[in-house]
DNA sequence: GTTGAGCGTT
């Protein structure tokens, strides 16, 4: 099963390589997906990772509050989209 | 070149 989270409070230079390589580092990254303004293609801040349903527990637990380029980043289970 | 509360895209 696999599982979306919200990743909050991301620094501006923020990657999705960034993104996927701390938290491949506690779990299996499926995808991540950071999303950026459609109209001028700059980082909203913020951005999602779809990981394992059995690691979502620990990605969160690990990388909630974990300090990236000075900044704390906010991990959480992100609201489903679609039903 | 800037900013910061929030749940997206094929």
């Amino acid at each position: 099963m696999v599982k979306t989270l919200y990743v909050g409070n991301l620094p501006w230079a923020a990657t999705e390589e960034e993104i996927k390589t701390v938290f491949s580092d506690h779990g299996n990254v499926l995808d991540c997906r950071i999303i950026t303004e459609r109209a001028t293609g700059r980082s909203k801040g913020y951005g999602f990772v779809e990981v394992q349903e059995e690691d979502v527990d620990k990605m969160i637990s690990a990388l909630d509050g974990h300090e990236l380029d000075g900044r704390k980043i906010v991990v959480n289970e992100a609201k489903p989209r679609e039903n």
